[in-house]
DNA sequence: CTGAAAGCGCTAACAT
DNA sequence: ATGTTAGCGCTTTCAG
């Protein structure tokens, strides 16, 4: 099935391939007569130019390539959601990778995208010291990183909320619900996301006077089954935490099941407050109070920012930190003994 | 940041293209020294053959477009997350496409990937009647239907599981427990997985003698709002029934929460059962009992089975069904009242 | 307003 | 074993 190609609509209009070219791309220097008779044409054999020829001209392909570690992790399929929804609205395609968390898969995702000549990479789960970020970045190609940022965060445009407002927020309300014995459920110890929301938590902490206590702080990785085996330790402790705070949604579940599994009625006993607000969390059964990120906002806005940056060439870097807002739902009261 | 060619390269080499070319090639007609040399050369530029170049000759570019309603589903997502990781070990790339079920989007979608000589096109939420899935098969690009098919199957490579096979054995298993009173809570109606999950639990009814009693008979969405509200009219129903057949799991999981709701007891004095078997339904707190579709499974044997066909250029339509599994939890007991 | 011609980076005969 | 020569389908000067 051979694709029909700009030369043979030109043959049949007896014109040229020039001005079948500029019809296409919408140039005045067209009589619009011809024009007309192009555009006829060109519909009766339902054509539709050669992405890749043209991109072998201006080096690209109108296309974002997206890099998260779990497309099966609701943080990122809303966020890739978000990103595919603006990328549609603007003409591009979207390239999904998947890296797991393996930096060698990453560099492997970031050079086929760069030699797919992708228009820019949007990265979702950097790492602190990030080698595909680097080697993207070496190659010149326009990068946006959402969610979360690396060490060295000069120069690059990103989208992210304020993780470290959003901490302090969800301690704060724990502390204005009357909780002084406020335990911390960590993500993977040296992550962006965890060592803002850690800073949050600290800062709440010491501004209300408070100490922190080495015995409350709970090394999770962001998984379900770890906080859950993490939470039937934490409940089971003596002089146990009146309440948690969970470095993300997922680990504030695992936490409740904890709970229900022990028998702890939440919020009555525990209170507990997590991080992202995924769909998950204001399901009816599980009312999970916590800190939103916006997800899907994020997304779309991330792919806003860097297509609109990609259309005006503009290269200074764009850096947005947007507010973090509180969702106060069911799993979080005043502790029972004051 | 000019990206270096295999021209560069053939320069600094003193050698033509071509033979640069064969060496990108494997081509054995390469003294091994020049090869060697050549090797060298690209390792110090860092060169990657532009893939638009490539394609533009070959007519494809090493990747797949998926095409899913909505990557936010878990379905779909661990779906192409399996996808996408075949993809990933043979080299290729993955386009992601939300239709957010709306023709014109896959219409839009289909034209796109056409348009980037995609190699193959992955189509996950089809419609009994599918536009897109028609103007893909009319542009002569390979094509293959994971989990749902369209009204005329023929001629299509497909991977699903047996779905009236599924319903069969969720209704089977209700029956054997006792229950004489199932109801069906069904998808949107004229979708195929739903048509194949209503027959299966008509035929287990038959067989066991048991009536179709249309008042058991509610019409859902798939979603969970929905199998919430009518889950609640279900359990506050004179002679309601003593356990549901949900067509998928998050209808199972809408119903769930109205039992809770309202106190009744699952499994004491309801029986549920769903289809799918996503993570959440194995989440502690929710335990169901399902018909498993291996959904990551059947998208990478989905992804592979295109690729091959791909690779050795075999045209005859390759169309397997898979069977269900029976995944027995926690939300399923025998009736109460015999 | 339109055509001719060059070229994007690479592959694939065809020579040598 | 290696070089030469055409293109792939399209855009883009440069002429006319």
């Amino acid at each position: 099935m051979k694709r029909i190609t700009i030369e043979d609509i030109a043959r049949e209009c007896n014109v040229s391939k020039s001005t079948v070219s500029r019809v296409l791309n919408n140039s005045p220097h067209v009589k619009s007569s011809t024009r007309k008779k192009v555009l006829e044409v060109m519909k009766k054999y339902n054509y539709t130019p050669n992405i890749l020829a043209r991109g072998l001209i201006a080096k690209k392909i109108g296309a974002l390539g997206v890099i998260v570690s779990d497309i099966t992790n609701p943080f990122h399929s809303l966020l890739v959601r978000g990103i595919g929804d603006i990328c549609r609205t603007y003409g591009y395609s979207l390239f999904l990778c998947n890296t797991d968390g393996r930096v060698d898969e990453e560099i492997k995702h970031v050079r086929s995208l760069i030699q797919r000549s992708v228009d820019g990479i949007i990265f979702a789960s950097i790492k602190l010291k990030d080698e595909g970020l680097e080697e993207a970045k070496k190659s010149g190609i326009p990068i946006l990183l959402v969610g979360r940022l690396p060490e060295k965060e000069e120069g690059f445009n990103y989208v992210i909320v304020d993780n470290e407002l959003g901490g302090y927020m969800a301690v704060n309300y724990l502390i204005s619900l009357g909780h002084r014995k406020i335990a911390y459920l960590s993500g993977p110890w040296d992550t962006w996301p965890n060592i803002r929301r850690f800073e949050g938590y600290k800062r709440a902490l010491e501004e209300a006077g408070l100490s922190i206590d080495k015995k409350y702080i709970f090394k999770g990785d962001f998984t379900l089954d770890t906080a859950y085996s993490i939470g039937t330790k934490i409940l089971m402790m003596r002089d146990r935490p009146t309440s948690v705070f969970c470095a993300n949604d997922m680990s504030a579940i695992g936490l409740l099941e904890a709970c229900m599994e022990l028998g702890v009625k939440v919020p009555e006993e525990m209170s507990i407050i997590g991080f992202d607000d995924i769909p998950l969390s204001s399901f009816r059964t599980i009312q999970l109070t916590t800190v939103s990120q916006s997800i899907y906002d994020q997304g779309a806005l991330a792919g806003k920012i860097l297509l609109e940056k990609l259309q005006n060439e503009d290269n200074t870097p764009t850096q947005l930190t947007l507010p973090p807002k509180l969702i106060i739902r069911k799993t979080c009261a005043p502790p029972k003994e004051v």
